[in-house]
DNA sequence: CTGTTAGCGCCTTCAC
DNA sequence: GTGAAGGCGCTAACAG
């Protein structure tokens, strides 16, 4: 399985990095001593024979007045000349606000969070803001403590992606922590549940999953397996409620209803155990993506096809999919639209608390063959 | 394909906010004035009855002298009760360097980035600094751009991730701009081709290649189809190198290289091209995973059989290879490893540039039965 | 339209 | 072990 690689080996040259040279800018000597930290505005205005503040107002424009053509160019000129590079710290002091988001998220190779964060990275980038990542690795304490730094960093906003826990000790810290962050001047947003008293994208769990059941079982599927996930996840427990509401409404009972973790690996592991509790289920559906391609993989490591033996569906409809055979049946939720959205929702300065919901659509692919 | 959802919506309940009350930490008023934007050193060290320097070396520890237990503990408390918290700016200024790292990769949602970044993410908050996460969105221009501002965040360091283009224009405008932020103070690694005069993680692209190109041959595979990649990509080059090198020794000549872009579409669209070119082949490769799910995806789209009809095999043995079927064979690199090798060498003060090497290992899968 | 003058919050020599 | 004072680089009132 693993051969090593018996080959001439061209490969491997270590250090042709001798074009390191010559690489200072061409335009003669830098002004201060050497190894400076680079130029100053005072330096840029000196250089101009201007005042500082004539410079700062040319290079960054003040919103009120307006610097003089000649003195602007001359201005120019000079920071062109000195390499000269505005310190944002310096001007998050003088401004008295940074231009910082923070983004949260659980797991950041995680299609799931990878989607939502190029939607943020995308609209942070239209604000003209730099993202700060934090990845907590699903532990609740790194994310309470991610606040506390991006609260130190003052990021301008905070955006915490992922369901909520019904954890209430675990959600009171993080509500205190974000409490205090906003009476510090931030504000924040939240994609998942709106147990934490900020504005929240909110995707309907509820709806799409119910969608979803509505559809399989017009397929013909009446024997259910379910990877409910952890029992505390509130995005599974919402999307559990909607489906089994569904199946209950039309008089069928899930052959077993597994919890997880809410992982790829949680779903593997799930699979096993679904199957030993109920080995005549027709249909399996996880409550995200992830956990649904773990149990597949799961189903056909113990030698079942797949949809033949067994049928699939999961929900999120992560990119993923795109390549997955056979294609999983799922719920499509705009992930990136969705970092998108909670962007300006964090910005919004009003205080005032919002909410915003997206919809889920069924979509049917191969993984659920009608029966 | 889609249908409404047309269940009792028991779903989207929009504003159980309510709990947003009564979050003010129980411990008596807060000092100033209404809306505050937080206590400063300058309150805590009034509250505690001692001087600034005094509450700055009790809450930070600085690096000579020491505070009394008495006092520390006052300010401490002090500082508890007033929610103090450190304005990570002014350290900024005050120290001269910030506890940040810049991450520039070209697309987070590649789970080859995602991968990278988990391992940036993680070596990071070992050091307790903050990354910035840039995502250029394979535009050199923005690459640029965000060396740039995070010139001007004085990242302490900048993480650039992703193989180098073989355009001298582009990669001397990027030395530049790397050279001047590294005469700023900056420390940059990159984790790809050490064409920019920085240190560098890289690897052994060729050595994987032809390893893996040495397995296929001898599971019997002679008609080979090569999904190239774009020609001045450099990792798309040295892995072709490495894989045509060893074939050429064996004596046999690809059916067809075909060239596209670096990505999962990119893949996609190549492998229609490559069937039009060389029907008959045997074995596809593609010069990475993502390229190669692409491929496969578009090969099963067109009616074939995977590894029936066409084998298939990529290069990178990123995470999401685990769920796909069959098992894509592949060259694995520790891509978390790689981007926690990168920070401390990101970090290097010394000025020194250093490379390091990561080597590829074959692992043969399902998508490669012997022929 | 341009210049002067205070700080923003913190660290860090330097004295005591 | 503790305090006083200067300054990091920039912006934002105020005056002219």
């Amino acid at each position: 399985m693993r051969p090593a690689a018996t080959v001439p080996s061209t490969a491997r040259r270590e250090d042709n990095n001798d074009e390191r040279v010559a690489t200072m800018s061409p335009r003669g000597p830098r002004a201060p001593s050497v190894g400076s930290q680079g130029a100053t505005l005072s330096d840029v205005a000196q250089a101009a024979g201007v005042s500082m503040a004539t410079a700062s107002r040319a290079i960054n424009g003040s919103p009120d007045r307006v610097v003089g053509e000649e003195l602007r160019r001359r201005v120019l000129e000079a920071a062109a000349r000195l390499d000269y590079s505005p310190d944002a710290n310096a001007q998050a002091m003088a401004r008295g606000r940074t231009a910082t988001v923070g983004l949260i998220v659980h797991d950041i190779a995680d299609p799931y969070f990878s989607a939502i964060a190029t939607g943020v990275a995308a609209a942070a980038d239209d604000e003209h803001l730099a993202v700060t990542l934090a990845n907590t690795q699903h532990d609740p304490q790194r994310e309470l403590a991610f606040v506390r730094t991006l609260q130190e960093q003052r990021a301008r906003a905070i955006i915490l992606a992922g369901g909520r826990q019904d954890d209430e000790r675990a959600n009171a810290a993080l509500r205190a922590a974000l409490e205090t962050y906003r009476s510090h001047g931030g504000t924040v947003a939240l994609i998942g549940q709106p147990v934490l008293g900020v504005s929240t994208v909110q995707a309907d769990n509820t709806g799409g999953a119910a969608a979803l059941a509505s559809e399989l079982l017009r397929l013909g599927y009446r024997r259910y397996g379910i990877l409910a996930g952890p029992k505390a996840h509130l995005t599974a427990r919402e999307r559990l409620d909607g489906f089994a509401g569904v199946l209950e409404s039309a008089g069928v009972t899930p052959e077993a209803v597994v919890n997880s973790a809410f992982t790829r690996d949680g779903g593997y592991a799930a699979l096993a155990e679904l199957r030993r509790r109920a080995p005549d289920v027709e249909v399996v559906w996880a409550v995200n993506d992830v956990m649904a391609l773990g149990a597949m993989t799961s189903a056909r490591d113990a030698g079942l096809s797949v949809p033949g033996d067994l049928a699939f569906a999961g929900f999120d409809d992560i990119a993923t999919l795109r390549d997955v055979a056979p294609p999983l049946t799922t719920v499509h939720l705009p992930l990136a639209e969705m970092g998108r959205l909670a962007t300006p929702l964090a910005l919004d300065v009003d205080g005032g608390v919002r909410q915003l919901s997206v919809t889920g659509e069924v979509v049917l692919r191969d993984s659920t063959p009608r029966m």
